[in-house]
DNA sequence: CGCCCTAAGTCATCTGAGGACTTATCCTCG
DNA sequence: CGAGGATAAGTCCTCAGATGACTTAGGGCG
């Protein structure tokens, strides 16, 4: 086997194994050098492949890591890779955080949060009254992360947190010719999420937060922008 | 900045900004480490990290190339981070799994495919003729993922791939005092999926998909099997 | 008792060299 | 003339050694 990925199976393995549990450290580089029988130039590739992947975590001057193994981390850091991943491919990754978030929302009507409802009705208030792109985006994100983590499931809030990340580096919300009519959809979008949470009428919440990602898709399919990252 | 972050951010950058699409090859590694100001290890393990990710693709010999940058193959890339989350984590996973795998079976409901039906059929009667835990791994994997393909969207095939084999590596069919009942009840729960699927009723398709997944949530819970990697 | 300083431990980076694999080219042979 | 293999150039892979940078713990000083 090479170098590289016999350190990397190594590495893996003392995981795997439970040797190594989240948060422990492993013995300094030299050590695990002789024990896995490469340089040191393999052992540190294959411990940046894991690095990438959120596995294990070097740390200057301290040592390696194995990260906390939370499945919502080790899915934030996709969006490494998503936010390369050209147009054709995020509308494929949407109709995921569609039916995600669908079922989130739904799951966060079911819950009777009265702080919930009034701060994302402040949100909203916000969010209409601002035409600024980068605001709408950062109190976008707002709006959906909370109803996502109020949903429950953190990987479901990590998931949708990284494609709505890639989708927000298409430039939807520019001044243009339909810049009024797609931010007035996309407020009375919102809005119809937060009745349907309010009413505590889960099937309501679903179809509000699916049509209106759906929305999106159909503005990425129709304008087609030009990605800025 | 770090030497790797630097190699790291010049290497995306060179993507996102479109110099560089899918299958297109990268410069020689000494060029790249004058481009950018990096020794020949610095460039290597952000290149080490970009090919975790999927996002590009060493080939001995060859060169370095962007990679197709398609969000199955990415996501594919996930099982090597997904395969060493704990118990804990997996069950947030396959909550995620349910719902996706309830939208893609109720959309392979949608399609009249009679070719899918006798095939999935033919699955069925050799996974209820089975005893053995690797081929009952093997055939529910075969079962799913074609029955996912055929909701037309790889990257939710990719997803739930990635999941189940995640939750494949815990011992649920193990000879042992609930084995016939749980075995029973999963072959049911399948009988139910493809009874609904060739009834070409999406909204009973997504019930008896979400439901045989929630069993499996069950297991999981209750049982705690030892995982084994 | 607290602060600073020191030293040991560890990861980060650079340099130089040789090996291994792929690919294209050219030459030989049929 | 065509096909096959030998050759050479290009490229990534691995190793070794040395130095720098950062973290942490412990001791000394005020």
């Amino acid at each position: 086997m090479a170098a590289t990925d016999k350190a990397l199976a190594g590495l893996r393995q003392m995981i795997a194994s439970g040797a190594l549990g989240p948060g422990e450290k492993f013995p300094p580089e030299p050590e695990l050098c002789d024990r896995l029988g490469v340089s040191r130039s393999s052992l540190r590739e294959a411990a940046r492949s894991l690095a990438a992947l959120g596995v294990i975590e070097s740390r200057h001057g301290s040592g390696t890591y194995v990260s906390a193994l939370d499945p919502a981390e080790i899915i934030s850091r996709f969006s490494l890779s998503v936010e390369l991943i050209p147009l054709e491919g995020v509308l494929e990754l949407l109709e995921v955080r569609r039916v995600l978030e669908a079922h989130a929302t739904a799951a966060a009507a079911a819950r009777q949060d009265v702080e919930l409802e009034k701060t994302l009705a402040d949100i909203l208030d916000r969010l209409e009254a601002t035409t600024d792109a980068g605001q709408i985006q950062a109190l976008d994100a707002e709006f959906h992360n909370l109803i996502c983590t109020a949903g429950g499931n953190p990987t479901v809030t990590a998931l949708t947190g990284v494609i709505r990340g890639r989708g927000g580096h298409y430039r939807i919300f520019e001044p243009g010719a339909d810049f009024d009519a797609i931010k007035q959809t996309s407020d009375r979008g919102h809005r119809a999420i937060l009745a349907a949470i309010a009413g505590r009428d889960p099937a309501a919440a679903a179809t509000a937060a699916s049509a209106h990602i759906a929305q999106t898709e159909l503005w990425l399919r129709a304008l087609r922008p030009v990605p800025q990252i």
